[in-house]
DNA sequence: TATCAAGTTGACGTATAGGTAAACGTGCGC
DNA sequence: GCGCACGTTTACCTATACGTCAACTTGATA
């Protein structure tokens, strides 16, 4: 199990720009507790699974989930004492972030609408100003 | 043309009620150049212009306008020469607005694939922990 | 007249995810 | 010994749209 013959070990610059992202967003990171590097002296050391772990962490982020949740999700994940509840959390937290995006996605759609309501009346409006500006449907309150 | 038969004046707590945001968010307005009320002393009288300049402006912000980009139009539509200008400006902002509503609902839809696939992966790991976890679909770098 | 409600300004706080700068340490090649 | 490329920490800055607080005036009321 020892990493001499395979390294894997990458300074703070070496994983960001592998990973696409600053070093000064790793450092951040581990500010705020989602990974925790090995030193060498002052010097942060990332391994293999630091990598896999920041891997995950930016998947999180894509997905909207904020650094906050994607910690305590690690935390839970690595800490937690059998794997079920921590699965099954997870299945909540999409489900939720599910609905969450479902909801955004109406509210988009809605205003799409009301935009494309606004501008048939301005076109109109341009083309016959006598015509009044009559917008066919009604802003939500 | 004389408004005193018929007032239509509020004070800030007043037509904050009215519109349902709070007296802090109509000074904030005032701030960033939003709105100039007449004042009577050094209190603000609201008009019902103001009212409806007001009304615009939260319309602008559900619509997802910045209160700069809601500034600035305003400023257009009043110191404007030509109407014309004006409406085709705001055609093209809000075809703007459309073209990024559109982008997000893609990237939401996008996001939600992914939850759900993840969702699946994770259940079929819940019922028989033998199969390796096994995403279907790829994440997008 | 004492007090209360409502107005004013100014300043600082909130949340998020880092960017940017300052000041400093350290190994390496020449 | 010098400079360079890296590394480190601390600390303040960014944007957005207000919330919250403090301190102060002013007009109306009991």
């Amino acid at each position: 199990m020892d990493a001499s013959n395979h390294p894997e070990l990458y300074s703070v610059t070496e994983l960001a720009a592998d990973l696409g992202v600053t070093a000064r967003t790793l450092r951040f990171y581990e500010d705020k507790g989602l990974i925790e590097p090995r030193r060498i002296g002052n010097t942060r050391v990332y391994t293999h699974r630091d990598r896999g772990r920041l891997a995950l962490i930016l998947r999180g982020k894509r997905l909207g989930f904020s650094l906050r949740e994607i910690r305590d999700w690690l935390e839970l994940y690595e800490a937690g004492p059998g794997q079920r509840r921590q699965l099954e959390a997870l299945l909540a937290k999409a489900a939720e972030r599910i609905a969450t995006l479902e909801q955004q996605r109406q509210d988009i759609d809605a205003t799409i609408a009301e935009l494309k309501d606004i501008m048939g009346a301005t076109k109109r409006w341009l083309a016959d100003p006598n015509c009044k500006p009559q917008h066919t449907r009604k802003a939500r309150q």
